[in-house]
DNA sequence: ATAAAACCTGTAGTTACTACAGGTTCAAGT
DNA sequence: ACTTGAACCTGTAGTAACTACAGGTTTTAT
């Protein structure tokens, strides 16, 4: 007796992902996905497995990886003989880049709160704002 | 006896305005930048009115503005009876939604952070951070 | 049996550029 | 005056990660 799988749409695997219907169709065309079985009809026949792999791949776009990125860690989750190094190393190098993003995006705040400042404190007629932008 | 203006090709502005000659053009096809004068031979011909305006335009981008953003800047810096607090709220929103994304950021830091230490903690032979991942 | 919801495909739009290809003009040196 | 190489011209396509159609077919529920 072989186990009977449970099986989804591709509205059903959306749902249970959180991740949109239409996106899906596009992890496919990228490659992050299998092309699932299909019904008679032609519609896409999804599976446990790709309930877990999709899930894989949303935790880490909220960690911000790229899709090229996820699909190496995709597939080095996939290795038996896994490298852990490669994922740590993948990790870091990311974890660096949103790193140097919070820095950059620091600096744009202190910059815009210190324009929105000067305006708050601004007597004369002229946009203080305008005047730090146009130098 | 009129000011005779200094004028410059495409090549010389980009080096001016530190933006790039490919760019300047970008900015006139989105209409940011005006549709400057031609040579003869059809090259363009800017002036110091562009130098300014571009900078302005560099430096907004500088702070994390869209183009759109940087379009009403533009306009209500030009407008005889600006309206201060316009440029101030655009401003501030655009604070926030930096703030917004620092937020975001950081969460994925501290996540990234964590995993990268779970994995240098790690003795067992399966990869914690694929483990997290998966969950 | 019917009707609505969900699905199918392929394509085009989004942001802010960047990178050609294939041709023309300009500036400098001889 | 002539030549040559750099800079310019146009229009188009590519990038990332989706999203949003249009126009048609299948499933599902009543």
């Amino acid at each position: 007796m072989t186990t009977q799988e449970q099986t989804f749409s591709r509205g059903q695997l959306a749902k249970h992902t959180a991740v949109k219907s239409e996106t899906i169709r596009y992890y496919e065309r990228c490659g992050l996905l299998h092309a699932p079985a299909r019904s008679a009809g032609g519609h896409r026949i999804y599976t446990q497995d790709d309930t877990s792999r999709l899930i894989f791949i949303r935790r880490c776009r909220e960690l911000g990886f790229t899709l090229d990125e996820i699909g190496s860690l995709v597939e080095l989750a996939g290795d038996e003989n896994m490298n852990c190094s490669q994922v740590r190393e993948l990790t870091a190098e990311h974890l660096l880049d949103v790193q140097g993003k919070i820095k950059d995006l620091r600096k744009m705040e202190r910059m815009l709160k210190s324009m929105v400042k000067q305006c708050d404190e601004n007597a004369s007629p002229n946009c203080p704002i305008i005047e730090t932008l146009s130098n």
